[in-house]
DNA sequence: CGGCTACTTGAAGGATTTCAACGTAGGTGG
DNA sequence: CCACCTACGTTGAAATCCTTCAAGTAGCCG
């Protein structure tokens, strides 16, 4: 086995203890792995696609568009995160996956999975660890769009990517690299770009975060959460619980 | 077995064709039924809940709510609907499911729900099913926040209840029994109360709806689907491919 | 009948959008 | 190397959508 510790893997580990025979049976999800370029689409809204996609690096976004263009963006996909979970049922996603920067994806069948789980029956709660996470992302987005306003929104994306990227490894002392233009944060955050510079400006102003180029830098984490009422554990930080655990691996 | 054919097995089977034995197996989707007043909490957010629950009749919100008292509802659940399927592993929902009527519900256990997956591997799909349906409704939802107008949010939903309830036999002649208070559409929709007053005149105004006490009649489909931009492919309604079906009833 | 909850309406205020203009940076081809 | 182009970011001013506040009505239930 090549590389056995790409982001799919270290995300998981950090909440179940893998043997190295589970860990090499995570393999599968490198399978098929494939470079995109920037703005491409691995996933199109309303063709067929039939798999299960794992993006490995990169930043992509989960999106739906309407009709007449305007687009509404789920949630941001980092390295390590699952996506089109019930596409092998569903067959034709009513969502794009796009990438954001250069990326790698795979794109792995239902057949693989299932294989997977019957020699290794923690998979099912492996798998079912970052779908839960995902959900649970794209849930507080929606709440922040029913709820916070502008300004707490863009506070709470900002909190959000910071502590999905520390587990993987990409932050540095508050600060981290977000490829994303002001059209890509209106666009999931469900104002207008020219707001969200507006918005930055002010979080900018009031000492909350520091921005050079693409970095970003919290200076004032609790002050941040404080604005975005941001709450970790929608993030499901505290790992799986034995009893979980045991629960869910009856499964093979 | 008492009846088979409550709408959590009445939609499935709209879907997915069920031998007698298969539609039995599902009865353990039945167990422990349990009644609820309304406004009543069936899950509540933050706190334990190891199980899946399936709403067999009545009305009820899943919702999140912020420190603060903010309240974002991210779906209705109509009957027939599953959630919390992630909550035997994560075993604390980040979000609470409330009733809005009188309502039952069974909570199962995921011990029993794959105990009936090994005796009949296409439960698989038609559990799946109804939880890709569950996603869907709500990334719309979240794409309604993102993009839509009050207005267009407004027309949305109530094409969305109508589709719904049209498979579980809730609609006769365009119209159908809303049980919703306007605070509850407002929490839904992401605007205040007040609003949802006016936006429902407006859709009086132009001839869309009509409302009489809790009954909406639909009176203009195509208007309606035109200013929500209304897309009723993204609610699954073609039903489960043969392919999908067979590539993910290996699962046992 | 009183008290509650839900709905309605008007008026004022606030948040956000739109329009328009300008600045900057990077990439390409002359 | 410069000219040009395009994509992205910024800023101001006006317009719009929606909220908040306040007050009034209607229905329901004790």
């Amino acid at each position: 086995m090549s590389e056995m510790n790409f982001p799919f893997v270290q995300r998981i580990a950090s909440h179940v203890a893998l043997s190295v025979e589970e860990r090499e049976s995570l393999s599968v999800f490198s399978a098929n792995r494939r470079h995109y370029p920037p703005k491409t689409d691995v996933v199109k809204q309303g063709e067929r696609f039939d798999r299960v996609a794992v993006l490995h690096s990169g930043w992509a976004i989960r999106a739906k568009v309407l009709p007449d263009g305007r687009r509404a963006i789920l949630n941001f996909m980092l390295p390590g995160d699952i996506c089109c979970l019930y596409c092998p049922l569903t067959e034709v996603p009513n969502y794009a996956v796009t990438t954001v920067t250069d990326a790698q994806f795979s794109a792995i069948g239902f057949d693989q999975i299932m294989q997977a789980v019957r020699q290794h029956p923690r998979m099912v709660a492996a798998i079912g660890w970052l779908a839960a996470q995902e959900e649970a992302v794209t849930l507080e987005r929606a709440s922040c769009l029913s709820q916070r306003t502008a300004f707490e929104r863009m506070a709470h994306l900002l909190l959000e990517l910071h502590h999905r990227l520390l587990p993987i490894g990409l932050v540095q002392e508050q600060s981290f690299h977000m490829p994303l233009t002001h059209e890509l944060m209106a666009d999931s955050l469900g104002i207008s770009h020219v707001h969200v510079s507006r918005t930055l400006r002010k979080l900018r102003g009031e000492r909350l975060v520091d921005l050079e180029g693409t970095t970003v830098r919290l200076l004032d984490m609790e002050g941040l959460e404080r604005v975005a009422a941001f709450d970790d554990l929608y993030l499901y930080r505290a790992g799986m619980s034995p009893t979980a655990m045991s629960r869910v691996a009856q499964a093979g």
